[in-house]
DNA sequence: CTTTTTGTTGATTGACGAGTCAATAAACTT
DNA sequence: AAGTTTATTGACTCGTCAATCAACAAAAAG
């Protein structure tokens, strides 16, 4: 009994059961098949809205690289002077929207995929250009001339914990987490002040 | 032709040959044909030698953990003071025989395959154990009561400056590498001398 | 010199999975 | 009402690949 105006539906669910599965097998050897049946449907019907396996998984990064861009920017937003402003994207990234199991899984796996997939890479790059534009303009009137190596380091520190989750077990805890990259900061603006 | 004593030769030929296939193509998914010809054998040999695929995917694991503890212990032997010995440790972390693209590439599907496979997570652990161990007591005697953060905070740059790295093109500069590593060290350590 | 052990491979099996296709049906269009 | 578009799936094709096996050869053991 097909409704007209599924596609966006479908695809949604298609997107989430990705993410969620690529998260609980922990590797990018989900079949379409647990994907279309944990979305409720046929594997043909995910043939048919995405073109191909690689398709859902790109799909699936634009969405959390989407995710991830909204939970940031929305920080920033309410973010005040350079330090604040720092400080909200550093705790965004450990958001309780970002930060989960299968978000980790997600992240761990789409980094194998660019390994392969050169659109896929794109969006790794994507993501990295946006973190360290963010990360110095804040820096920039901070730390001046050093700017450029703390983003550098920061930015290592952010994908080193989310990294080092993925082999962590239980719920992750966002907040110890941010700490750490916090830490991180604090230890190199000691002197500076917004 | 059947020469005798063939067994360890082929295991190190099928070893180095996971690691560079592994690293080559970007994933877990090669086939084991793939790395067996590279190895200069039949795929049928190689299963002979090793029971299973993946049984060669650990066994590259421990390899390549055996490579780096070498390394971290061969400069630990020769630093001096816990300043030195903490410096040798990050460095050693990033050398010319660890910090290579086929490795890197190999690493980073190491994490994958822990997601999965109990005792892949279990050489991981025993990597970060390692790891933390060799910071904690040099910093112990620097940092104190701060120490265990603070080898945390480590930890992640270092595995975070891998992962990045993995995203690069190009021969891995594993100076500049270490550099980031250290920057956060030094940080952290003004007011402190071993 | 025969038996066992070790090395080696081509061929085969068996499973699995991505992607296609034909068919069915409801909902819109004209 | 006839035709078109959208939704949906079961069945099928085709390729790939891990793992096994039978068979052969050389060396070592007895």
């Amino acid at each position: 009994m097909p409704k007209v105006g599924m596609e966006p539906i479908r695809k949604a669910a298609l997107i989430k059961a990705t993410i969620v599965e690529i998260g609980r097998v922990g590797s990018l050897d989900v079949t379409v098949s647990q994907i279309a049946k944990r979305a409720g449907m046929s594997s043909a019907l995910a043939h048919h809205y995405f073109g191909s396996k690689e398709d859902m998984f790109l799909a699936a990064m634009r969405h959390i690289l989407s995710l991830y861009g909204a939970e940031v920017r929305g920080a920033l937003a309410m973010a005040q002077g350079h330090d604040g402003r720092l400080r909200a994207v550093v705790t965004a990234n450990f958001s309780a929207a970002n930060f989960r199991r299968e978000v980790i899984g997600a992240w761990l796996n789409f980094w194998v995929l660019a390994q392969t997939v050169p659109q896929a890479r794109r969006l790794l790059r994507v993501y990295q250009g946006r973190l360290r534009s963010n990360l110095l303009s804040s820096l920039r009137p901070l730390a001046g001339s050093r700017a450029e190596e703390l983003a550098e380091g920061l930015g290592a520190v952010i994908d080193g914990v989310y990294l080092r989750e993925a082999l962590k077990s239980g719920a992750p805890d966002g907040k110890a987490a941010a700490k750490i990259a916090i830490n991180y900061m604090n230890a190199h603006m000691k002197g500076f002040t917004s």
